[in-house]
DNA sequence: TTATAAGAGTATAGCTACTAAACACATAGG
DNA sequence: CCTATGTGTTTAGTAGCTATACTCTTATAA
């Protein structure tokens, strides 16, 4: 039908795409005198989110990565003072991950940040009428069955 | 209002993005016994794409990354037989980026293959409302907007 | 009880993809 | 002719990951 406008979704798209990732992956200071990589920002994000005491092992099953990338992830983050293992009493093979203060005050910084983007997020979406929420959904659904698709 | 349905969108919209990043580098073998990555397709469809002979600080120009990088890109598609550098007879300083039969298999399977993309997207909006489309246009501009205002 | 298997964490090499800087040439302009 | 500019390569460094080999601890089973 309309073929240039399908194509103008398709570019828009592709940039929307682009710009997350680059989003995903710029350094940023979160409050102290570090800049934080996403990687860096990930692994403080899981650990401050989860009251219960995590290992390296658990923190790979969480992050979907091997625990060899996270001990590497949490020996930058050790030495730019955020976090810090310590013993497990009950077990002399498993370390447990903390955060330092420094650590806690990038943790909430952001947490604040994303409460930021969301609220914009929000924002956006409290002028939409119902059902074109829904199509949003649906799109976006159909569109990850789409991509998955591609994946093969 | 609906927190629940804007948290939705949001989750979807992440998992969209991932999913998109994950095809672009997984790589795939376009038709030859070889696996390329998206930066050496990449470079296969910018030297394809264009008639005229690209030298290597042409190809970082299109690219928009360093001659290094692209010196490197080539070095890699050169051993697998996809390209090849010939001197530029007007200027001996210069190189010429030509691509190999086996180049223009692998540049034609991705032509293919993104035709193919490019027609199930197509497919997905031919049974969509004019105004269902024009609104997701505005909602990628203003995602767009939106991700770059995030980038300071 | 002791041997072995399973689990936790680390270290190292390798990969992709990029930049920045230092090179080696070639060419153009004064 | 000599310097400045342009072209391409190489190397070191960074980020983020995997895979593999390794150590140490704990659990299990004969």
């Amino acid at each position: 039908m309309n073929d240039t406008r399908i194509h103008m979704i398709h570019e828009r798209f592709r940039s929307v795409v682009a710009l997350a990732v680059r989003l995903e992956q710029t350094p940023r200071s979160f409050g102290t005198d570090e800049n934080l990589t996403s990687s860096e920002i990930h692994l403080i994000e899981i650990i401050g989110d989860n009251a219960e005491a995590l290992s390296v092992t658990d923190l790979s099953k969480v992050l979907g990565v091997t625990k060899g990338a996270v001990s590497q992830n949490l020996k930058r983050t050790e030495n730019k003072g955020l976090t810090l293992k310590i013993e497990d009493p009950q077990n002399s093979s498993r370390a447990i991950v903390k955060m330092t203060a420094k650590g806690k005050t990038a943790y909430f910084a952001h947490k604040h940040w994303h409460e930021t983007m969301d609220g914009g997020f929000k924002e956006f979406f409290l002028n939409l009428k119902p059902e074109r929420i829904d199509f949003l959904i649906d799109f976006l659904a159909k569109l990850e069955t789409f991509l998955k698709k591609a994946l093969m």
